[in-house]
DNA sequence: GGTCAGATATAGC
DNA sequence: GCTATATCTGACC
């Protein structure tokens, strides 16, 4: 069984996110459509970390997560590299790419984290292309509100 | 400013 | 199943 809770960061954004029956994540996101048609179950002890995230702009604490298995080996040393970037730091598409002994395979690295299932747990945010800010599914403004948030 | 490289997914044949 | 195309890029021409 699966539930899902949000949480209300201003106005015009709502980060909601779906747990299992193991009090683990496993999936989140910016947008209401991956929540549609299931339970909402109120989670004190998440809703904790991502205030404490949101609002007094704290690093998140260590969450509890499940990655899908059908993710390649690629993309989950791509999401193990990003995990690993500090609250208020910032990496480009190549460092990552170099970490996982793929230099040139930064095209690759975006693509993997355009899936990101677990967008802020797995702060995706923080990678930025070396030309600009890169880009952001759902739109870039989070992003950018992402890192103001952290600065 | 165009092109190609790298991993993967999806669409079309 | 194979080819083409599209991705949150970067390097080299």
């Amino acid at each position: 069984m699966k539930f899902y809770d949000l949480i209300t960061v201003n106005s015009n954004l709502t980060y909601y996110y779906i747990y299992n029956d193991e009090l683990k994540i496993v999936r989140a996101s910016f947008s209401k459509k991956i929540v549609e048609g299931l339970k909402r179950e109120e989670n004190p002890h998440f809703n904790e970390i991502f205030k404490t995230y949101f609002f007094k702009r704290k690093p998140l604490s260590e969450i509890e997560y499940i990655l899908p298995d059908t993710l390649t080996d690629f993309e989950k040393s791509v999401l193990e590299e990003t995990k690993k970037i500090k609250f208020g730091k910032t990496a480009t598409y190549k460092e990552i790419a170099e970490r996982i002994k793929r230099p040139k395979a930064c095209r690759a690295v975006g693509n993997a984290l355009g899936k990101n299932p677990l967008p802020v747990i797995i702060p995706c945010h923080r990678i930025v292309s070396s030309t600009g800010p890169g880009g952001f599914t759902g739109g870039i403004w989070i992003k950018k509100f992402l890192l103001k948030l952290e600065s």
